[in-house]
DNA sequence: GACAGAGGGTTTTTT
DNA sequence: ACCCTCTGTC
């Protein structure tokens, strides 16, 4: 089946049947192709049930894809009862039926990142700790560490005081999260872990499948990769699929030595590569393995192309990140007009913070962008308060939820009276559901105070009286109505208030939406239903549908592929990034920040351009800068270094004939400056320089550069750091390492 | 209870 | 540069 569509490893993989199977799916191999094959071959040949195979992914994004690639090969009934999901989708689902078995409530709600940490605030709170000591954000980070691993507050070890404390806020956090009847990310994951380790209730989730599949392993977690294990702990059928190379979550908690991990509980895996590069340039996959060679301890492979060899990957300098950005935006131009869809060009950058420079030139130069990433639809403070309401309506033992609404909009409810009443809660162990219910027993509450939180417990209870009849949309919007909650926002009136009324909207929208496919489905639309799939939901499905370039980091462009990609701020301490103090690198997170590189040029099919600036505003600071060491790492061959304003030479005559140049472009400089002239190896072009003194300039200077200084002779540059004006650390013997602006050194 | 101003931190992101 | 959080004032 499929032989003449797939090559010799592929086709191993797709029709390898029983037993563990690792495959190696180097970028651009067809790993997708593989995967929905081998799940077609399953149903067709094997005569496998649809709904007893599962397979798990890592966004809905890439679950959604597959269904849709298997619907094409099986039909739309076997795509319908196949187990697609998410870790957590997936985990959330079997939860609902077998959570029981680890203390699991069926209508469990899920906290989200935000709801995460409003609870973490709480118990900070109620513990009284300074939370400059304890950062809400770190010691939550330190949590989901702990969980990630798979261990609970009592698992895990304190080896000191502050140790010692941060256990004591887990553990409250875990009461808490329990109290409330909720779960967190990792909780979905854990809880079916542990199901299927120590309950007979687990045996039944392992009897519902036949055949696991995971895609995207290099990102499992260690709890999610014991998932997977526990679950096809009987047959063995399991499958993984992934790229060591282009492991780049190791930050939140993936762990690559899950592929280690896999070998060694099932030695007799079949162990396929698919090293063919189907995607790109012979160049550009040059370019991606002279990068990934460098690193370490990575599973042996090499990657390889017959496509052609394509055009030179370019490498520019430019003076600054608008000079850049204009770069950026003359590429864009010339690939229309050669024919390349908007759609199909993309700008990666490393971090967000340097995409409002990009915008502003795309904006000023009339193009059209999308950005990818960025403050989510779900996390928008009028949904996230809709929502709190419909949660608390279903699940009323959610404090986190009663906390964010029970003052919103303003009913005269204050910070002090809250706090009065969440403190007679919690030192009696009960949810504040209760307290409302009880009010009258709160001494330490004015009469005032009462009377409103009374009133607020009785439009509570009216909301959920009537959730008993209305559907999930024409509940929402009762729950708007009689908060006053749009009426608020239209008094408002300003531009805000209306965007908000827009998007509250669009909520009740995708709350029709739902219902109309529930039903399809045949199941009844539920508000749990409802909120399970908003929390569990990101809305970055209608990518490259509209036309426009496509701007995102390089994390975000994980997965794709464009025709043109252009890769901006190739800059030491940017890609590969470092920290603001001068830390030295840790060489775990430089491997990653390779991975990342590769991945990065990976997505590129024909045109790749990697441009760095001499210097850039970044967090408000001008940092000088030196071209990232990757950038040195790539082949001579194939690769084109050019300068902003040497541009034309490098592109060929006319390059900049068919558009305009702009005021602030580099290009202007070409036909006001002098010709530059190229340097052998690394390319510096001193004209950029009309106001800094024509001295060394960081650039040249790089690690184990030798200088000399008058005063301390000759000396080794030991690391080059950011700041108003070139400069770089130099160790002088006899003198020890001393920082030193670059200008009063010359190359030695 | 709303708002202004100070201060601190700053990667990457899904679920 | 920017955003979020905390604090103090009215």
């Amino acid at each position: 089946m499929f032989a003449d569509e797939l090559n010799e490893p592929q086709a191993a993989a797709v029709a390898h049947t029983s037993g563990p199977l690792l495959v190696f799916a180097g970028a651009g191999s067809g790993k997708t192709r593989v995967i929905t094959y081998r799940i077609a071959r399953l149903i067709a040949e094997e005569h496998v049930p649809p709904w007893r195979i599962l397979a798990v992914t890592f966004t809905n994004k890439a679950a959604a894809e597959m269904r849709g690639r298997v619907q094409r090969l099986s039909g739309a009934e076997a795509a319908r009862s196949l187990w697609v999901g998410t870790f957590h989708a997936t985990c959330a689902k079997l939860l609902r039926v077998h959570g029981a078995a680890v203390g699991v409530r069926p209508n469990f709600v899920i906290y989200d990142s935000s709801d995460q940490k409003a609870l973490l605030a709480r118990v900070l709170k109620d513990l009284d700790l300074d939370d400059r000591r304890f950062p809400p954000r770190s010691v939550l980070a330190h949590i989901h560490s702990h969980k990630q691993e798979g261990r609970g507050p009592d698992e895990a070890a304190a080896h000191s005081y502050v140790d010692e404390i941060a256990l004591r806020v887990f553990r409250s956090y875990e009461e808490r999260l329990r109290a409330s009847n909720a779960l967190d990310f990792e909780d979905l994951i854990l809880n079916v872990a542990r199901a299927l380790e120590g309950t007979p209730e687990g045996e039944l989730i392992r009897q519902r499948f036949d055949f696991v599949l995971v895609d995207e392993f290099q990102d499992t977690n260690a709890t999610q990769y014991r998932m997977v294990r526990e679950i096809s702990r009987n047959h063995r059928n399991l499958c993984v699929v992934g790229d060591d190379d282009q492991s780049v979550y190791r930050w939140r908690g993936a762990d690559i030595r899950n592929i280690r991990g896999f070998r060694r509980d099932h030695p007799d895996a079949t162990v396929v590569k698919l090293e063919q590069n189907y995607r790109s340039t012979q160049h550009i996959v040059a370019a991606a393995l002279s990068i990934i060679a460098r690193s370490s301890s990575r599973e042996p492979k090499e990657l390889w192309t017959q496509n052609d060899a394509g055009d030179p990957i370019l490498v520019v300098t430019a003076r600054d990140e608008r000079d850049e950005a204009s770069l950026v935006v003359e590429s864009i131009v010339r690939a229309r007009g050669r024919g390349t869809k908007l759609a199909d060009i993309a700008v990666f950058y490393r971090i967000n913070a340097q995409s409002r420079v990009l915008e502003d030139a795309l904006r000023r130069a009339s193009i059209d962008y999308e950005i990818v990433g960025g403050l989510r639809f779900y996390e928008r403070a009028e949904i996230k308060d809709a929502l709190a309401y419909l949660r608390v309506i279903d699940n009323p033992q959610s404090d986190v939820d009663m906390l964010r609404i029970i003052n919103v909009p303003t009913r005269g409810i204050g910070a002090t009276s809250v706090e009065r009443l969440a403190a007679w809660a919690s030192s009696r162990g009960l949810p504040l559901t209760e307290a409302l219910a009880r009010i009258g027993e709160i001494d330490q509450l004015g009469a005032t105070a009462k009377k409103k939180i009374a009133a607020f417990a009785g439009l509570l209870g009216g909301l959920r009286e009537a959730a008993k009849t209305l559907t999930p949309n024409e509940l929402l919007v009762r729950v708007l109505s009689d908060t006053a909650y749009v009426e608020v926002l239209g008094e408002e009136d300003t531009a805000e208030s209306d965007a908000r009324i827009e998007n509250l909207r669009e909520l009740s929208s995708s709350l029709l939406d739902y219902e109309v496919e529930a039903q399809a489905a045949g199941e009844p639309p539920t508000l749990c239903g409802f909120l399970e799939r908003v929390t569990l939901a990101s809305d970055t499905d209608s990518l490259g549908e509209q036309g426009k370039v496509v701007l995102m980091t390089v994390h975000g462009a994980k997965g794709l592929e464009f025709d043109t990609v252009l890769l901006t701020g190739m800059e030491e301490d940017l890609f590969p990034y470092q920290t603001q103090q001068n830390k030295p690198q840790d060489s775990e997170q430089l491997e990653e920040e390779r991975r990342l590189a590769y991945v990065a040029i990976t997505r590129a099919r024909r045109t790749l351009v990697m441009i760095h600036t001499q210097y850039r505003q970044i967090f408000g600071k001008t940092r000088w800068n030196c071209p990232s060491r990757f950038l040195d790492e790539l082949p001579n061959y194939g690769v084109v270094r050019s300068t902003t304003t040497s541009i034309e030479r490098s592109f060929g005559p006319g390059f900049d004939r068919d558009f305009e140049p702009d005021e602030t472009s580099g290009l202007t400089g070409a036909k006001q400056v002098p010709p530059p002239r190229p340097v052998e190896g690394r390319f510096v072009d001193r004209d950029f320089f009309h106001d800094q003194p024509d001295e060394s300039t960081l650039a040249d200077m790089r690690r184990g550069s030798r200088v000399h200084h008058d005063r301390f002779g000759e000396g080794r540059v030991l690391r080059v750091v950011g700041a108003a004006e070139p400069t770089v650390v130099v160790e002088f013997p006899g003198w020890g390492e001393k920082k030193i602006l670059a200008r009063f050194l010359k190359l030695a």
